[in-house]
RNA sequence: GCCCAGAUAGCUCAGUCGGUAGAGCAGAGGACUGAAAAUCCUCGUGUCGGCAGUUCGAUUCUGUCUCUGGGCA
């Protein structure tokens, strides 16, 4: 109980793409004197702004933004590396009298944050980029000459456990199962898994809103969205990342908004079906999002029932009084 | 006006030698523990264009009508 009490809070709000996230998290650290840790695996990158959906310079300027921009283009990033760096950005804002609030809408980071994922054998990705693609490139080789069955074989024999909750046909995971049991981190296995659920160890205490927007509302938002995002500029971004010729593993090639627009500059396809490629992409990422949400416990639920007002004075009350 | 080809799931189409039907796409639901805006799993009842005829039985055969393509005038 009185642990409860003593436990420093943090917002966090969540919920599928153009939901009104970075507006929300706004009005909320405007109101309760905070300031935003973005939970994004795109807005990680620098130079990726209008089609991640980025908050503005001038929002910026007038709410601190932080887990932004930190990565280049060519790094890797994974959630290890979130977590480790979104408690310490939470544990200065707290040292410095502010109110974290965590803002996005990648379920694995808010899912590593709110359930305090242990990472304790953490290894910065950075460090290791070299020798992780190369033993990825050797897994995919072997996918291809021998099989996923072969390959799925390999993990059941490494890490028996970490195979039973992995698809055979799912083998981007397999491979990266592989590689950590490679690396000593038998993920799958059960004791350990209990242990990484330290949920209650976590110094801080999570209140976690949710924006519950009705589907047919969300997909016409997205959709115009799209249409802004053409209008401010995404096809210059989208250009600049098509030269620069990456890898086609990288992260940063995944982000939805860029690489649909590739056929469209190279003259294959009308602006017009890449539009409607990314809008659709973008709806079901959203689903799937609402997917994960679905499952967090949330303690707040933002829709049409409550007013943005009556929302934040909850907030409030939940912050400062006991 | 005449001739031909179509009309089947939201879309594109397959199929039933007559026993009321199935793919792809779209869509929906779900999973997710070190790439996650990624990746993967599951889900297909619809007056088989309308009406009539033949038949025990028609979406399938026949006739007719409507509509849509294409061709000829």
């Amino acid at each position: 109980m009185l642990d409860k009490i003593s436990k420093a809070k943090v917002i966090v709000v969540v919920g599928p793409t153009a939901s009104g996230k970075t507006d929300l998290g706004i009005d909320i650290s405007k109101a309760l004197n905070g300031e935003i840790i973005s939970a994004d695996s795109m807005q990680i990158y620098k130079d990726l702004n209008i089609g991640t959906a980025k908050a503005t310079k001038e929002e910026q300027r007038e709410i601190k933004h932080h887990l932004i921009d930190i990565c280049d283009i060519t790094e890797e990033f994974n959630v290890s590396d979130y977590k480790k760096l979104c408690y310490e950005k939470i544990e200065k804002l707290v040292q410095n009298g502010k109110v974290p609030v965590i803002v996005g809408g990648t379920g694995l980071y808010i899912n590593a944050v709110v359930n305090n994922m242990n990472f304790d054998d953490y290894i910065n990705s950075k460090q290791y980029n070299h020798q992780k693609i190369k033993s990825r490139e050797r897994l995919k080789k072997i996918l291809e000459e021998k099989g996923k069955e072969y390959l799925y074989n390999m993990l059941v024999k490494l890490d028996k456990h970490a195979a039973e909750n992995i698809h055979m046909n799912n083998t981007r995971r397999v491979i990266r199962a592989i590689e950590l049991a490679e690396e000593g981190n038998f993920k799958g296995n059960i004791e350990k898994r209990n242990d990484l659920w330290n949920k209650n160890d976590s110094p801080y205490e999570f209140i976690i809103v949710y924006i519950d927007i009705p589907r047919e509302k969300l997909y016409d938002r997205i959709n115009t969205r799209v249409d802004m995002m053409v209008n401010l500029g995404v096809l210059d971004e989208a250009k600049m990342l098509k030269n620069m010729k990456l890898d086609e593993n990288n992260t940063a090639l995944q982000a939805i908004g860029y690489k649909e627009f590739f056929n469209y500059i190279d003259g294959k396809e009308s602006l017009e079906e890449a539009l409607t490629k990314l809008k659709q992409s973008t709806r079901r990422y959203a689903k799937r999002q609402v997917t994960w949400f679905k499952k967090l416990n949330c303690d707040i639920i933002f829709n049409d029932n409550i007013t943005k007002q009556e929302l934040i004075d909850r907030l409030k009350r939940m912050i400062y009084e006991k």
